[in-house]
DNA sequence: TTCTCTACTGTGAACGCTCACAGAAGCATG
DNA sequence: CATGCTTCTGTGAGCGTTCACAGTAGAGAA
């Protein structure tokens, strides 16, 4: 391990250099370092050799110059920030993510569009090929910046299904419906029959999904769907305390509520404490998510378990392959019920 | 407003095509993009809606191959990072950072060093020049991921003073002493003598600096300092409630406790209700952040505001001039006492 | 005039890499 | 023996930019 290197700034060794100390050509180098075919065993060791001596390392831009990869992706943000950073579930996404593309020597770069100045630019850099592809994150849909994007031809990757741009866009979701499907069938299954929902915002894909299944589950079960039990919320604690309340009022023998969030279900138990109802002996309740706040909460809230680990390395597994040639795909993953205090 | 590129993927244009387009040569149109020094009036327009008309972007990739300069910094978070992805504190930073670089048009990489592995994989990619500067958030110190990028060079700003590379690295941080001073005099205060503390941990500068604070406050109020009064936990919730059960059982008496974090003043909240305390009337506490858990707690969190905003900016600007030649330099910002319902 | 200085412009040569091509072996097939 | 095929290797060209240098033109001074 003999760094030349020592001290003092120095030019980085080239693969000239490489080439040199091997006795190969450059050519020969070049073969190795990407993949090693047409390469007979003694100059690829010789080579590997070399490399360890000279500490080599790969110039990405010189690369990137010719190939016209950037080898990098992005990891795009849109609309209100505050939301995303709040999110323990964005936090495990953008993690995932990194470590995902790390693995395969990927670096991401982190991308906000906050303002429309800076979605503009951020557009620019994008389609200018400073990244080879993009992974999406907007929880609105109706997003213009994915159908710009796509229009533009930058391989992409949303998480959720970003709604209006059918099958031409990939994307990477969880099963909401499903999710959404199993809770208040686990309601039902304890004897409920009077439940409530509070859903997420119906302009996102999580928000419409979640209130599909909870009317399709109570269709099955032959019960009218009541729409004094119904009321949206936005994913905030508050909404959630909000939203309990407006139930309460319209429908005061309510005995569950599903909750389309589990920030929004913090809310929920506020309120119904406030109201003097016990959870679960009077009204069951019901998260989604299975975020840190579904254990903070007392009593401990039974959830829905979203795989983050499992999107974030299928969204780079997709996008991967779409920078490779293939065509957009979705993936829609199964959810989970974690049963805990509250119902 | 022409996009000449409509539909089809089509080659970008280049330099020359801008050139042509502007009848001047390619210096000028190099000259026009950076910066525009002797360039005349005439000669800087046509270029300039020339580049419009063209949609030119300029290609990093073949720039950093002849500057040498990546024009972009890494964002670096080393050992464990679920702690860090939990911790409000960090999403703002992250969040500022980004947007700071953003501001100069800079991308910024996100890179994780979790495991041995990861770090060396990083260290290569970093002091292969494939970013300008790193800002470097790690928590414990004795990382010798700073010591490392030092030696080799690379421009490097601290999110907190690592301890043990004296000034030889640049770093910003908040006050931490003058915080815990602060908050331990607003608790002498309001009458209190038997003052607790659960410290963070001893090997990080906010641990040692919180303590430090703490202990100068009570010396200046001739109050000695009574070893039993001093517990240390990990920043977590659960470490803040075994720190008070331990206060409570060697020093029944205590009035007050400071705490170095939110989350573990919540953990000390939950043991002072178990012990039937009452806060803030039997035992005020104080906490050390402002993060959403000081206003999620009941009572309210009495704390202290670290400027995060600021830390950010701060650290971008800092490692922008060290990049640019200056030398390192270390940034220390006020806090903030905020009161609430807990003192 | 002649010279110098400043403001501006164009041109060749890199930067470090990959790609296409040409060629040299080695071996089997006609 | 020629011909083809496969495996391997070296070489020139060029990716799009900046940089250093060599000019040119015009203004002012000697």
């Amino acid at each position: 391990m003999t760094m030349s290197n020592t001290g003092g700034r120095r030019r980085p060794p080239t693969i000239h250099d490489v080439a040199r100390e091997a006795g190969v050509s450059r050519g020969t180098v070049s073969r190795v370092l990407n993949g090693g075919h047409y390469v007979s065993p003694a100059a690829q060791e010789a080579v590997n050799a070399a490399i360890r001596k000279t500490g080599y390392v790969v110039n990405r831009h010189a690369r990137s110059l010719i190939t016209g990869r950037s080898d990098s992706v992005g990891f795009l943000l849109t609309e209100p920030q505050e939301r995303f950073f709040e999110d323990p579930n964005f936090n495990v996404l953008l993690r995932g993510c990194t470590q995902a593309l790390a693995a395969h020597d990927i670096p991401l770069l982190l991308m906000l569009a906050g303002t429309e100045d800076e979605r503009r630019r951020i557009i620019r850099y994008i389609t200018a090929g400073h990244v080879d592809g993009v992974l999406l994150v907007s929880s609105h849909s109706g997003d213009p910046v994915a159908e710009e994007l796509r229009a533009a031809g930058v391989p992409l990757v949303a998480c959720g299904k970003p709604i209006g741009l059918g099958s031409k866009v990939s994307y990477v979701a969880a099963d909401d419906r499903d999710g959404a499907r199993d809770m208040v069938r686990h309601l039902l299954a304890s004897g409920r029959r009077r439940i409530g929902v509070v859903t997420g915002p119906l302009d996102t894909p999580g928000g419409v999904e979640r209130l599909a299944g909870y009317k399709e589950v109570l269709a099955e079960a032959g019960i009218a769907c009541d729409e004094r039990l119904v009321v949206s919320g936005d994913y905030s604690r508050a909404s959630g305390e909000a939203g309990a309340e407006l139930l309460l009022e319209r429908a005061p023998d309510m005995d569950a509520v599903f909750v389309a969030s589990d920030l929004m279900a913090q809310g929920v138990l506020v309120a119904l404490h406030r109201a003097g109802r016990r959870v679960p002996e009077d009204v069951a309740v019901g998260g989604f998510d299975d975020s840190p706040a579904a254990v903070a909460a007392s009593p401990e809230l039974t959830t829905i378990r979203q795989p983050w680990d499992r999107i974030s390395a299928e969204m780079v597994r997709v996008l991967l392959a779409q920078i490779g040639g293939e065509d957009p795909a979705a993936v829609i993953l199964p959810t989970e019920l974690v049963k805990r205090q509250s119902t």
